[in-house]
DNA sequence: CAACATTTAATTGTCGACAATTGCCATGAA
DNA sequence: TTCATGGCAATTGTCGACAATTAAATGTTG
């Protein structure tokens, strides 16, 4: 996240299992965990060198997170998201992401818009100097989607969104390894929705907010439909 | 559920940390676990009859739940809302909602409407019968958003809105004790909502459950004022 | 008497072992 | 060959005990 620090050292998470919960999170989401294989207790105990106890609570929190699903005394595998569910996962952003703009353009200070104008500068520099689409729509889209959640200043929706949803978003995006085409347009909408919640606009913000996330939605659909065209000429 | 059976064994679990989570759900939820109240993990696993294993399990369902409050080393407490967090979960219920009533529009079957209007035509019912506005607003409400979160299709809809947040309004419910007022206009809105859906009109759906949600929570507020003004009259 | 330091009791975190359930595999019969 | 069946190995569920940390209680000192 901050990439300021190097933060070599783990952060002081006070508890094994916390500390495991937060290895695998990371493990899954970049995909060191392969989707859909799966994974028993242990045989992870082992790998991180702890017992089960602890480990058991952390598979508990990555349950509640939709990263791993478990089924009674058969065993747990790491989550694999259908194309079905990924349409799900948008309408849900669409849902409280437009919500969270709202809320943002009503609630949000001076410094953190000014934060936001930031980010959106540092993006624009990174993508004009390294063409980093793939940087730009992987991690700066998110953080750019992370300020204004904070910025609603509405904690569950915070924690729904930035501790849950966006790490799914993150394992969709190496499991489809779909590094967000169309960099240039949500570079538009992104500075237009700053727009509205500089302004105060709190019906504009949500409604820019709601097609921005839509779009994104449409275009993933849009690949989808091209690869399967290409997988079914390919089999001719 | 199944009343056929005596049952005497509960079949319906396969794991004690299953159990005991929609236990001490149920419990937190009726308030019997009072808000706010620390419990212990030797006290509960005393109370329950069971080891502290599975205990600890079930408390990390019930923290990822937004049920209780754990702090490392220090201990849980059961959830305490403040009319802020109350009025947060009215933002995230109002995003979520409207989305649910515009997908259940596109998705749900002519029986899923049809057992829709069956259900406001029971509530109707014992409404009229019982002038049991209690019963109405404190179940029945829920049974209609319930049905619509269902017609949406949309499983990770369902799974935050019936699994998560429906425990929490009724945990606000028996806080507050506030079995909703208003109960006519909330069934007026109701029909035009299910009128709505079965014109398959999702836009129109969408903005009327956001209404309906929205004056819920407006009604909150001016019940929350009024409270405020009678304690402050009365410590003069 | 108040404020601080130390001790102490209780609770949480962690571990290893045992019991219960599941899925696999071999064996045998149709 | 295929299907059923029984046993076996592995994994999950549960338990009790020990270590680590915290909050309170006690005693001490200014």
């Amino acid at each position: 996240m901050n990439s300021i620090v190097p933060e070599q050292t783990a952060p002081e998470v006070r508890t094994l299992a916390e500390r495991v919960f937060h290895e695998l999170q990371d493990a899954i989401v970049r995909g060191e965990l392969v989707p859909g294989s799966k994974i028993t207790e242990p045989g992870l105990s082992k790998a991180y060198g702890i017992s089960r106890g602890p480990l058991r609570e952390a598979m508990r929190r990555l349950e509640a997170h939709r990263l791993i699903e478990r089924v009674p005394h058969v065993g747990a595998r790491v989550v694999k998201l259908s194309m079905k569910e990924l349409l799900e996962l948008f309408d849900v952003r669409e849902a409280l992401e437009s919500m969270a703009a709202r809320l943002a353009a009503e609630h949000m200070s001076a410094e953190e818009i000014a934060g936001l104008r930031e980010v959106l500068a540092l993006h624009e520099r990174q993508a004009d100097l390294k063409s980093g689409e793939a940087y730009y729509q992987r991690e700066g889209d998110l953080d750019f989607h992370y300020r204004i959640v904070l910025g609603s200043h509405n904690r569950m929706l915070m924690t729904m969104l930035c501790d849950d949803l966006y790490y799914l978003v993150r394992l969709y995006r190496t499991q489809f390894s779909a590094s967000g085409t169309r960099p240039h347009r949500a570079f538009v909408e992104h500075h237009r929705i700053v727009d509205a919640i500089e302004a105060g606009d709190a019906e504009l913000a949500e409604l820019l907010m709601r097609r921005h996330v839509s779009a994104s939605r449409a275009n993933v659909v849009e690949r989808y439909a091209t690869i399967l065209t290409q997988q079914a000429e390919a089999a001719t």
